[in-house]
DNA sequence: CTTGTAGATCGATGTTCATCAATATAGACT
DNA sequence: AGTCTATATTGATGAACATCGATCTACAAG
């Protein structure tokens, strides 16, 4: 995966009906979106001024070692966040565009 | 359920941590959106001027009456669709206050 | 009241997914 | 090399969910 919608901008959700195509990627983007602890997870590793270590994050969310990990692998793979070895630690940072594609069907555009 | 993200409002999910009642929240309007078949009949119905016959869009997303239906009733529990009979028949209309709350988290508010 | 139609519900099925314990990998330091 | 720590992967399990056929409910028109 690891990719923007490339069909998300404009028109937004309400002025036009959906490819079946279209509806599919996007849904994907949702489907990242729609588990609480991947969007605390976003939301701590996107408010932090440069990033969050993977190693602070495990026990905020009050998850298991290996969840946490699989949480934030399906945040990389979609796209919205980036991921960086510092030494022994593994930075993440919020990567908002596939977050700006949503939003823009979402509304606005 | 059928309500809005009360807590939706500022700030965005980018710029301070979300709580994990408001994370739990929130996922559970982006659940309602990550699926291709609802996402197509919500645009249908949002695009269509004045709303939308149920009896319509059976077979435009090609699944079966009660898989519409089923599709249908997680929207309109989701607040994203209004419900109206009109003699034998149901009329969607988008109801896209939940979408601009999910969308305020996104990026804007 | 009966018939026809629109839509919802029920029950079953196969799939996806969140979760964790156990284990593996990979880097840093001695 | 050996050890410690951080993160990833594997395998298993239980729950949630999309889907459909069958059936039920609700409304309208004869």
């Amino acid at each position: 995966m690891n990719a923007t919608v490339e069909t998300a901008c404009c028109p937004p959700l309400t002025q036009s009906a959906l490819s079946e195509p279209a509806a599919t990627r996007l849904a994907e983007v949702f489907a990242v979106l729609a588990d609480p602890v991947r969007l605390r997870l976003f939301s701590l590793i996107a408010s932090a001024p440069g990033g969050t270590c993977a190693c602070d994050v495990v026990e905020l969310v009050n998850r298991s070692q290996p969840t946490v990990s699989h949480h934030l692998k399906v945040l990389h793979e979609g796209g919205l966040v980036t991921r960086e070895r510092r030494g022994r630690w593994i930075w993440y940072q919020a990567h908002p565009a596939a977050l700006a594609d949503a939003a823009s069907l979402l509304d606005c555009c």
